[in-house]
DNA sequence: TTGTAGGCGTTATCAC
DNA sequence: GTGATAACGCCTACAA
């Protein structure tokens, strides 16, 4: 078996030049049919493919774009990534995926290896606000989409996806005033996330548009995001004698330990009490009732900044306007929250 | 914001020969200590970074393995990108993930863009006995590993890892009958699928060793994998007067829809019926009542994976023996299958 | 121990 | 419309 057939073997098989070879590829217009179907033959025959390495070196643009993901087995991060890597093969790029840095030194390391590889752009997702990493991409000259962060400085320096968090919390609790419900709960865990925060704005104004005061909105404490949290909140509204009537919970684990809870002491889903989780898990539509929820469309982000960063890199040099998607959140309907127990499907 | 800083830049910072600067690299042991400070001191002001590109043109071989997976969203597959990428990352190696190809041509597209990049080699996933893509593999010369194909030739072209799954099913039932029960039942989806078969196998063995005949083997009909099916099997199970006290499914959706509908029926999980779920789904242990389940070590199986990879690699031409690794499955007992309930924890 | 030069496979710029 | 040739950045003999 022969060593790589080279462009030079092509050229020899065609009985044309290496130019000639090259500009089949890179400028088949100016090149006759006749010689072009004789070379383009001939790379098939050969089984010919052109050494990317080559091309990146000669000055071409790289095909790879890199996302790192806080967790790989995350099904949000896992969402994003397919999204992306949709997009990317479309475009003809390939995705290099990977953990993202813990702390600066991995950030060092990672970023070396981005510059060694000569990777076109970076989707990042940024877990803080700590700008390090961003920054030293710019200096590295290697452009970059962020996504699913909102805390975004005033000045961006790159392309963003976003998601509409507040819309988010308002259309839940719409789909729940919708509903015929006066006493509406919301949950979310003991940690202040900004998109808890965002949901918690969405819906208050869901409730004020509604004409009910922010203090109309039960918010029952929680001590965590699990299962086991959201049955101690089940628990809790047990004996309450005010309790909600629907409950939006900022995450499905919690929803679905309410709805445990709840059906074992007897109440029903979504009569006595209605409920809406979030992030729409696998599961979420497989358990005893399955579960409304709040979707995070992370699919569509990955695409969407793998586009953008396409459309940044291909601009030559000229500065364009960093453009700044926001993505609506869609509330998936299930039985959990539905009137009308008869057309219980999906 | 000068062009990119090389090597050349370098060797002049440093007031060397590009040569030297090479040899920091590739041969440090040979090149004096005094120079050597000197040409890191500069690598390090000027923050040059090689190029991989111009290395692996040059013949150096190339850091980029591709793992194509079935599912991008799969628990079990992101498992194995995720092992993948870890072992990746330590061997100074980057992961490039997608979706495998669905048919011949894609296939053909994809083995174009292996060969343009010049991976050094992949980590695939044959989801059925077709063996044109190792094949393709083999005649471009890029090596390969295979990951959790059982069914492998009988003449295999590559290292392989796998999982025993005929040990898992006997595992799951062996931990049943220890648990006291006589009377165990399997259920698996309608395709029967070689994994299935394995665990069956396994189940039988478990019941021989016990001394029980093969026909002891409950094995209700199953219409599918979902949570739904398990509805009905446990339905159907309810009005069995003669009915299991024991359950292993082949899957966690199938478990934890048994799970609803015999606990809505009053039934007691794990005293009336013990159950046995497969692949540990993250919600497994969330459920009302955790699951215990079968865990394929889908993170080790990458890991390894690309320590065989590496292995191959790096012999020199050298035919090698293409390991063969074979894992086992774990099972995590939760309290579905726990006799002692006091001592219920996750 | 260090410097010099050739070549890896492309692409782009020229002559022809 | 086509063919020769000089880079691109690096590695490695070989020469000094």
């Amino acid at each position: 078996m022969k060593a790589r057939v080279g462009i030079a073997d092509v050229a020899r098989e065609a009985g044309v030049s290496i130019g000639t070879v090259s500009n089949v590829y890179n400028r088949p217009e100016i090149v006759a049919v006749e010689t072009r179907i004789r070379v383009l033959s001939a790379i098939e025959r050969l089984g010919y493919v052109r050494s990317e390495n080559a091309r990146v070196l000669r000055g071409q643009p790289s095909r790879l774009i890199a996302v790192p993901v806080h967790d790989l087995t995350d099904p949000f991060c896992m969402a994003l990534v397919q999204g992306a890597e949709e997009a990317a093969r479309e475009a003809g790029l390939a995705v290099l995926v990977c953990k993202s840095a813990q702390n600066t030194e991995e950030e060092a390391r990672y970023l070396d290896l981005l510059k060694e590889q000569g990777v076109r752009g970076v989707l990042i997702t940024p877990k803080d606000d700590s700008q390090s990493f961003t920054e030293a991409l710019q200096g590295a000259g290697i452009p970059f989409v962020l996504m699913d962060h909102d805390a975004r400085p005033s000045r961006p320096r790159g392309c963003s996806v976003t998601i509409d968090d507040v819309a988010g919390g308002r259309m839940a609790v719409q789909h729940l005033l919708d509903g015929g419900h006066r006493n509406v709960g919301f949950v979310s865990g003991p940690h202040h996330l900004l998109q808890d925060a965002q949901r918690r704005a969405g819906a208050l104004e869901a409730l004020a548009r509604a004409g009910y005061p922010a203090t109309s909105l039960r918010e029952p404490v929680c001590p965590g995001m699990t299962a086991t949290a959201g049955r101690q909140v089940g628990k809790r509204l047990l004996s309450d004698p005010n309790r909600p009537t629907a409950l939006f919970c900022t995450n499905d684990l919690l929803a679905l330990g309410v709805l445990q809870e709840l059906r074992e002491a007897g109440l029903r889903v979504p009569d006595d009490m209605a409920l809406v989780g979030c992030d729409d898990i696998d599961y979420a539509s497989s358990a005893s009732v399955p579960l409304t929820s709040l979707q995070r469309p992370g699919r569509a982000m990955g695409a969407t900044a793998v586009r953008l960063l396409e459309a940044e890199t291909m601009l030559d040099d000229g500065e364009h306007d960093h453009g700044q998607v926001v993505l609506s959140p869609e509330l998936v309907v299930r039985s959990s929250s539905r009137r009308e127990t008869s057309t219980a499907q999906s």
